[in-house]
RNA sequence: GGCGACAUAGCCAAGUGGUAAGGCAGUGGUUUGCAAAACCAUCAUUCCCCAGUUCGAAUCUGGGUGUCGCCUCCA
């Protein structure tokens, strides 16, 4: 297996830690508002890690975590006249009613910043006991000329950073490049005592503070956006590293963007659409399926029409997984030697399938064969003559390459009918056999406005709800 | 200024040395009472441009051009 490392800058071939379990750690969202679809490309990319990984037969304790303190959360809910717990606690809900729609795992833990205050105070303590943090007035930052490798997973010097540095009109710092660990509190902020005073963590210092705590002080994979390169995870190295003095990751998994009209999505510029919103237009499985149709590192244009795009196409898989179904009861009891022949090259679809998520997670390619198991189940399908056990074990494989992916998770469309929608579809039968053609397809159009879609197939008649 | 990424058909998108996957849309045909879905066929002599290496390059090297991102909160 082989997997892209922001810190080699190549893809390198994944060896754990410990053979058959892996560690990962993804950075989660700050909850104080509904996330975009921009944010929904880490959490959708990170699951199907997750569950490739579990696939192989890998043991994986995954922990995304929630920031539910930070300076946004305080204006935000100053705004809205609540407390930051209250905010936090509305925005966490919501997450999971959009991670969910996703059809996002959840994680091993999803711990939260504010319940990890001791852990974080602890390692503050230990990076100023070892000289790579100092207390500022109330404050306390971290020290990056103590840390030699500052810049090393961002490829970039010191010396560099420090030009690059936006000048900080205040000289609480020893250096523009050194960053908070612990801030002060303002009057009516939240806040918790520490040996500083009374204030509350900076960013970075609490993923260092939970990976360490539920993953350990080395862990496998460490993923999240590529702009979280720098300086979150480059300031979660210099913490670690100091604090531990061993190797934070091993694997550093960044994420390509999203951009809009080719600029890339974002909370600051404005130009985002939430999950939400795109939800309620297009559907929670076609945005996961727009975000896998390609590789996760490339830039993903978001546009009403690409998702439509994703949507036909998801559709045309949907479409053949119901074939199957339906001639799974429906079907012949005799297997063709078509049919038999097909079914002995199943399995390399499967392993075309391995082949292109071993290759640094190439979803679009994997998708592919899916395409092809697809296209070849329909044309076994198309026989009136098609089997039952035909159709089960090709649904069996296609199922199986369905969820790695989590691509198609929703209810499904060909649930129970009740018995005066069975009663109309016979007697449009029997108006059919008569080839009174008239009422026939008056029946099909009054269906049609309940929401079923009828669809004459060689095997019979076959319905979805729209 | 420093660092990095990307450029493949109308659209989306794989492919990192061996002669252009897949999807969407389109076109012709088959099937159907008509539909729907599906199947078959067709759809890039060519991969931003120029030079080079090679028997052979979308793929490697050099030089351009264009677009984007990080260096500040950001997935």
């Amino acid at each position: 297996m082989r997997l892209y490392n922001t810190m080699k800058m190549e893809k390198e071939d994944f060896i754990p830690i410990e053979p058959g379990k892996i560690k990962m750690y993804a950075c989660g969202p700050t909850v104080y508002n509904f996330f975009h679809v921009g944010n929904a490309r880490p959490l959708i990319m990170f699951d199907v890690l997750r569950r490739y990984f579990e696939y192989r037969g890998f043991d994986v304790t995954y922990v995304q975590n929630f920031t539910d303190i930070d300076d946004k959360i305080i204006n935000r809910a100053n705004e809205e006249g609540i407390s930051s717990r209250e905010l936090t606690e509305k925005y966490i809900n919501e997450y999971w009613t959009d991670a969910h729609g996703l059809g996002v795992r959840d994680a091993t833990f999803h711990p939260k910043a504010t319940e990890n205050i001791n852990e974080i105070i602890d390692l503050i303590s230990t990076l100023i006991e070892k000289g790579f943090a100092y207390q500022s007035g109330s404050d306390v930052y971290y020290r990056t000329s103590a840390f030699p490798e500052y810049g090393k997973l961002s490829h970039q010097p010191l010396e560099e950073l420090q030009m690059g540095a936006r000048v900080d009109v205040t000289e609480v710092k020893e250096n523009p490049v050194d960053f908070a660990l612990w801030k002060g509190a303002k009057p009516d902020e939240p806040f918790w005592d520490s040996p500083w005073g009374k204030g509350r963590p900076g960013w970075h210092i609490e993923c260092s503070a939970m990976v360490s705590r539920y993953l350990g002080k080395t862990i496998d994979i460490h993923c999240g956006g590529q702009d979280l390169t720098f300086p979150h995870h480059e300031n979660e190295i210099a913490q670690s590293e100091g604090a531990n003095d061993c190797e934070f990751v091993r694997y550093w998994v960044h994420n390509g963007f999203i951009s809009i009209n080719k600029e890339k999505m974002s909370k600051s510029k404005g130009n985002f659409f939430t999950v939400r919103e795109a939800a309620e237009e297009f559907g929670y499985e076609n945005i996961r399926m727009f975000m896998l149709m390609s590789h996760y590192r490339s830039p993903l244009n978001y546009s009403g029409d690409i998702l439509l795009q994703a949507k036909s196409a998801l559709e045309r898989i949907k479409t053949a997984r119901s074939s199957l179904e339906f001639i799974s009861v429906n079907g012949s009891g005799s297997l063709s030697s078509k049919e038999s022949t097909f079914i002995s090259t199943l399995s390399t679809y499967r392993a075309k399938f391995i082949e292109a998520m071993d290759d640094d997670f190439n979803t679009a390619d994997a998708i592919s064969v899916i395409f092809e198991l697809v296209r070849e189940s329909n044309s076994i399908a198309a026989d009136q003559n098609a089997s039952r056990e035909f159709a089960n074990v090709t649904l069996e494989m296609l199922n199986e390459l369905i969820d790695v992916l989590g691509l198609i998770y929703g209810e499904s469309n060909s649930s129970e009918l009740d018995s005066e929608i069975e009663a109309l579809i016979e007697k449009r039968q029997n108006a059919r056999k008569e080839k009174n053609w008239a009422e026939a397809d008056a029946i099909r159009d009054e269906l049609s406005e309940m929401g079923i879609i009828l669809e004459d197939t060689p095997q019979g008649v076959k319905y979805k709800r729209q």
